[in-house]
DNA sequence: ACCTGTCCTGTCATGCCGTCAGCTTACCGA
DNA sequence: TCGGTAAGCTGACGGCATGACAGGACAGGT
């Protein structure tokens, strides 16, 4: 059951219609960008997509209902970001190594879906559930990951018992978005993305194990 | 010199037209706050002000530019966060305590100021230079500070080599911001804002000194 | 009372929104 | 081959926000 695709008064949509509603989520990824959310049209999608904005409102009920539309495709792959952890060892030079590969995908995965990434985390942050359950989507495979290690860490007494796992993955994890939706910022201010890097892990690696990693 | 308050044609705002225009901000700074910035309109504003839209025109070129202005207000106020490091102690249990008066402090002025707060993070995020730079002028006080504290502690031989201060101060700050704009987000996702703090606290105090707190 | 410059609003052209009725196109079974 | 049916698209329209302007209301000074 994948759900069948419909449009908005309810007719299942065929090939050509499928064909034009990815074109119209295309367009509209494209715009977001290139130009502010605020001022992303109807009209200009759907001039884009060379159709009219009638059509957009056969697939779509609102601009807002395309977005959530392109984000939840990038939520399901987001979820690839696992891989970052599963199995992962934060031991030793491995340790290091699990936490450096961490920043590198995740920074990785914010730049390829920044625009759309960026129109989550106001939507979330304006208090929209259902942008706030998207976020969470996307970070909480990466967030209970490093949730469950601080806990294991914890239950070996590598870890003071007055951290709270689920505050201190949740913490790291923000830290992660909000420095990659703002990595334009950082060279402004003087900081090239190599010394970035490299500092972002530390923090991982200390927030996650409370020890200074072994190089 | 505080720069005169002027219209959009020029002429200078008297008593009355300060009042005004005051009002007009109060009141888009109240509807950012129960609406989504993208639907913020004008005459929403205008009629809550008890006023026309085009006396909206007349002060402010458009509902971005008023934005700038609130920002501009916060960002002067903001400034005040530096006393927040302003001659503290990174050593022992005062560091302990510096850092967490920090976090402290940072999250108050932020859930003080949150809507506009996430309009300017938007704007600064979607590459407008004015909105960045007015993150930055809120965000440096703390951030400078934060740089010269790690700079110090790194000649003194008691921070590795490899940190680069204004990175490491760069993500600690991004971090702050990051919490305090989804701490709603924390809360559905089972963090309380008490567990929070000193798990941010620790964090910070871990990426400025490199060691654990004394408590 | 009069003048001057500030302040506000009625009004208007323009352009986008969101909807509907109706036309065209593709598919399918007889 | 030929309708029939449902999918797909669009022109057109009322409604509303935008942004500009001219002109009227108002306050303060003389």
């Amino acid at each position: 059951m994948t759900g069948q695709v419909r449009t908005v008064d309810g007719r299942v949509a065929g090939r050509r219609g499928q064909a034009t509603r990815q074109k119209l989520l295309d367009c509209l990824s494209e715009m977001l960008s290139s130009s502010p959310y605020r001022d992303v049209k109807v009209i200009d999608v759907a001039r884009k997509a060379g159709t009219s904005p009638a059509t957009f409102y056969q697939y779509f009920p609102d601009v807002e209902g395309a977005v959530l539309e392109i984000a939840e495709q990038m939520a399901t792959e987001g979820a690839g970001l696992t891989q970052l952890l599963d199995g992962r060892s934060w031991v030793g030079k491995a340790g290091w190594q699990t936490s450096q590969e961490l920043v590198e995908g995740f920074l990785e995965f914010w730049r390829k879906n920044d625009a759309i990434l960026r129109v989550v985390d106001l939507g979330a942050a304006e208090g929209d559930k259902r942008f706030y359950k998207l976020r969470m989507k996307i970070l909480n495979s990466v967030n209970n990951s490093l949730t469950d290690t601080v806990k294991e860490l914890q239950a070996k007494g590598k870890v003071d018992k007055d951290v709270n796992p689920a505050a201190m993955a949740g913490s790291l994890v923000a830290m992660l978005a909000a420095v990659a939706s703002h990595q334009r910022g950082f060279q402004t201010w003087g900081v090239k993305q190599a010394e970035l890097k490299p500092n972002l892990a530390l923090l991982v690696h200390l927030g996650v194990t409370g020890k200074k990693p072994t190089k």
